[in-house]
DNA sequence: CTAATATTCAAGTAATCAATTGAATAATAG
DNA sequence: CTATTATTCAATTGATTACTTGAATATTAG
């Protein structure tokens, strides 16, 4: 074997990785997954996808070692193989930031005050939120809500949000969240809330670094 | 703009640094830049790929913001545009590791004993060559070595080393490096070196990992 | 100015990849 | 056993992508 083949194999086993990250389908799957364990079915219905397709591209992504799959009864429950999954999606993220500013700047253009816009730091929430300063809003759905979230917060999906805003206080400051630097779910959380009159700013990142970084995590008794 | 199409946006950019780093030839291009930067003729000679295709493989690049280009006189200089791209190549290289094994076994086998294979670590290394306990071997070519090396390594290329084994000492261990993990010189210079009788051993990843760290770099006089 | 050189661009072809469709597996319930 | 349901497989179609070729651009040297 030459060495010139071996280079080229090497690189091509690398570049397959980055093949299968290199799309957007896949890429919203993986952070899906990031939350924790779902089967086919459950990620088709989350990301809108044909279940077929979902399922190839969860055939590809396990090919290549970047999810696992097991089998339990009827259901195929896929996960992520490695943490260093969630490290490569964060980097990629902030490569990809540059280009992001366009369409961070559409989202933030929802939003009016812009210095009260920056995002509380984790330690900072995990801090308030033991001293019972401020409420924390988990406004993703209740399945990824039920399989991990920032303890003590309320479940409030974004689409319920607006019939249920009794349950929030006017008084305390509301930190919202969902999946990540770029999920959209706690921008615009944030932006009726405040459209409301409520004091409401958005976490740093989302919940899958929050996890990432160490601190607690609280899980509901029904993991499914 | 609806939420949806927000979120399609976003991922789809990410996406975008998957895809363009999903191909050998541009990581290999890439694994060049780290070590400097570099023309379009030289990477196109390193690579033994047509500059045409070389110059295109950039574009590709510098448009989703992993390179930098700077014009000089007829020249284009190419570098690495952020950090961050190290650390994305070094968690796609991680990954693919499972898949890489076998590879690797192959590289392997070349080399005799097994747990003499270990490589060494890089403090290690930096310790043991300040007493000068070890000769540290760079055998990557003139130009890489130029640009910067580990401090007080001898630069003997690959291709030349069968005729310059004079050069190095039987007494004394030699650790050889390369470009990273899998670059195939480092492993190939130990089997050498081994194979006529010399003591030797492979430094742990290899130079872009060596200057990630923070370790001293040596440069020559002559940067191209 | 013209010639030479490095790089980029544009068009064409071959290869690869994504999504759909409908059928095939596999596990369970009745 | 048969029916049902979740998942996977196989084949097709349309869309991207890679590489080559030859021409275009830009910079410098003479």
């Amino acid at each position: 074997m030459s060495s010139q083949n071996l280079k080229q194999q090497i690189y091509s086993q690398v570049a397959r990785i980055g093949k299968v990250v290199g799309h957007g389908h896949r890429l919203e799957l993986l952070e899906y997954l990031a939350q924790g364990e779902r089967t086919v079915e459950a990620l088709a219905k989350l990301t809108g996808l044909s279940v077929a397709n979902t399922s190839q591209h969860l055939r590809v992504m396990r090919h290549s070692g970047l999810v696992e799959a097991r089998k339990n009864g009827l259901y195929v429950y896929y996960s992520l193989a490695d943490d260093e999954v969630v490290r490569l999606l964060s980097s990629m993220r902030r490569l990809a930031e540059s280009h992001l500013a366009d369409v961070d700047r559409l989202v933030r253009s929802y939003l009016t005050v812009k210095d009260e816009l920056e995002p509380i730091p984790r330690v900072e929430l995990l801090d308030r939120a033991r001293r019972g300063l401020v409420t924390v809003l988990d406004v993703r759905p209740p399945e990824e809500f039920a399989s991990g979230h920032v303890p003590g917060a309320v479940n409030v999906p974004l689409k319920e949000l607006e019939e249920r805003l009794k349950e929030l206080p006017h008084e305390q400051e509301i930190v919202a969240y969902c999946r990540g630097p770029h999920c959209v779910l706690a921008f615009e959380a944030v932006a009726q809330l405040r459209a409301k009159g409520f004091q409401a700013r958005r976490l740093e990142d989302g919940f899958p670094e929050w996890r990432e970084a160490g601190l607690p995590v609280e899980k509901s008794a029904k993991n499914h």
